[in-house]
DNA sequence: CTGAAAGCGCTTACAG
DNA sequence: CTGAAAGCGCTTACAG
């Protein structure tokens, strides 16, 4: 008789008179309690695992709820508890190895932990990431998880001062602020740039992405300390700002590649963007490494490809990921303790030497260096 | 005054008298009434664009609304509209590109709604995929896109049999039930099995995907089909089954190579693990295509990559996504409709032939079939 | 056109 | 150990 009740109060007509199919409104805490003969706030309690309840009563409690199939509305907890148990991964293009392989991470840590993870990709368009921020607020997060925070992001400095809990990974702001796990660019751009100064090239491009995010400026920074160690002169034509993207890669390295005096090395700004320039070469009957070397930088799981093999620097985006979710894990259990300092680490990149790079034409391969070319299939 | 009662009423000290930051309270409606002079009902009229609202109170109510930084809490608006504007997305990888692909379709199309996505990774386990829909389920989405359905799926079952928005993409169920846009999966494996068969193929291997995932199931039956419509007897030692897992792949290409009579092709179940069987006969020296052939199925971007030129089959996976999303907006809009009829498409699959099939060897290549080879960076 | 009141499904002091 | 009551931040009939 109550089941039917309820179920009448829930079935409705249309304007129509079409009979409408309702789907079965789920159980909430006053239908167990009603079973189980007690209040909802006792029902609350063994939900919740509080010490002080009576076997017996909980037991009844157990039954009614596994009778009724019931699960507590997480909408509901939310609003009084005050906090969701969901946080928000803001991203700049899931599409990017880089990227899934820290998403993957992110949910394993938060989900073992009853998390949920929004996904918001901004497609490296500004107007999106403002936008995901602003929805992420709106829908109470417990906190921000930013992979793709702008060097100048009016949205990440906003939240950061009103204390909402922020991590930041992959990319900072240039203001320092906020918590962050990086990679040291400078020094990840610096060693792939050192290394192919050491095989001997001297005329070096590279391939950077936009000027708005720490990777890239860092990066290129790297690239340019490198070469003032080095002696070597910066030549300003070899150096392509632009997008993280394949085709600006592509079409990047195919005028580098036609120049009157093209560069023997190529360094990209990113893996994606390396493997555009590898696919450039390629359309052009251009050898790699005979004629000329690539290097990117970070070590997504393709790259260790054996039709690719290309020379890298491990950016450890999994691990940075694995932190980031840890820390806020972390800030959303104790928010004061890290209002007073916030978390902050720097992974040490780790150069990946493969077959994209090797000496300049025309000069002798360094003793010790193998001479197994990118073209060759054969064991190495 | 009153901002300062505010914030006095939501300081506190812990119990070691240490002071605490509190983060400020977000404004609420109540807020707004207070400031606007009117009450909770009007504001809540004037954010929701209801008609009649007197223009000088809309305006008032407007500053009010400017002057706090008032953003509507999406969590209490959920419990009573009973709709969360947020879709649960389940995969079963993320880091492989065909679910990237989906993934940045899926929160595009929702995104551009207001609707939240939660990304959920079963990472292929049974187990993770069974909690992650009863998680969705407790945060009340108002639907849940399936990528990743198991062929026995009783969490899906039970949704589907209590109306609870489901839409399934790349997967089906075998009981047929629900809406799904999938790729003809069989007719892909018998297309890209065909080709193979076409180039004078016939010892021809399977590397399939898990027993339980509708995909695996159709893609072998489709070469199954293909082999006998061609009158090759099918040889099971030849057919590998296991998971969508690159070192699964590997490892079965390297056994299947080493093979006394190795097959003269290998299609791989899906294009993550034809990259592992172009990895594994790298590593053993066997060229690709003039000592085997490989195929792959679903065309990730990779695919296309001078360096890769596998031959594969489009899967058409954003495409899918983005039907899914769609659907599920319809859905969501008008869950009377939906149940009455499942909304349902098969994608057409389209075959790619690139680089890494020709014939067997010592078989004359077909006329008219490009002699350019997988290793050849020249141009084609 | 607008406000007072009830209610969404929970949790949590407060009494007893 | 347990229940009645208040309240989380909204929306929505119901009156006026």
């Amino acid at each position: 008789m109550t089941a039917q009740a309820a179920r009448s109060a829930h079935g409705r007509r249309d304007g129509r008179g079409r009979a409408q199919t309702r789907r079965p409104r789920p159980a909430t805490v006053a239908d167990v309690a009603r079973r189980a003969g007690t209040s909802r706030a006792t029902v609350s309690r063994v939900l919740n695992r509080y010490p002080h309840v009576r076997p017996e009563v909980r037991e009844t409690v157990l039954r009614a709820i596994d009778a009724l199939d019931y699960r507590p509305d997480r909408v509901a907890q939310s609003l009084v508890r005050r906090q969701t148990r969901t946080v928000g991964l803001l991203v700049a293009d899931i599409t990017n190895p880089v990227y899934a392989e820290a998403a993957r991470a992110v949910t394993e840590v938060l989900g073992s932990h009853g998390y949920n993870v929004i996904l918001a990709d901004s497609q490296y368009l500004p107007r999106l990431h403002r936008q995901h921020v602003g929805l992420l607020q709106e829908n109470r997060v417990d906190g921000i998880i930013f992979g793709s925070v702008l060097l100048d992001d009016p949205d990440a400095e906003r939240l950061l001062a009103s204390g909402y809990p922020c991590i930041m990974f992959n990319r900072r702001l240039r203001s320092g602020r906020g918590s962050y796990v990086v990679l040291d660019n400078v020094d990840a751009g610096r060693r792939v740039t050192r290394h192919v100064l050491e095989l001997g090239h001297r005329r070096v491009a590279f391939i950077a992405g936009p000027t708005n995010t720490s990777t890239a400026a860092e990066r290129l920074e790297g690239f340019r300390r490198a070469l003032a160690e080095s002696g070597v002169p910066v030549d300003e034509t070899l150096i392509r700002q632009g997008h993280y993207k394949a085709d600006f890669a592509r079409q990047a390295a195919l005028e580098l590649l036609t120049l009157p005096r093209p560069p023997t090395a190529i360094v990209a700004g990113n893996d994606l963007m390396a493997l555009a320039v590898l696919q450039a070469a390629g359309e052009l009957g251009v050898r790699v490494p005979e004629d000329v070397a690539v290097a990117g930088l970070d070590n997504i799981p393709m790259a260790a490809h054996h039709r690719i093999q290309l020379t890298t620097v491990d950016n450890h985006a999994a691990e940075q990921a694995r932190i980031a979710a840890g820390w806020m894990l972390e800030i959303i259990s104790d928010p004061d303790r890290y209002a007073a300092e916030p978390f902050r680490q720097v992974v040490r990149p780790t150069l990946i030497v493969r077959a994209t790079t090797g000496p300049p034409p025309g000069r002798a391969r360094p003793p010790g260096v193998s001479s197994r070319t990118s073209t060759s299939l054969g064991r190495p």
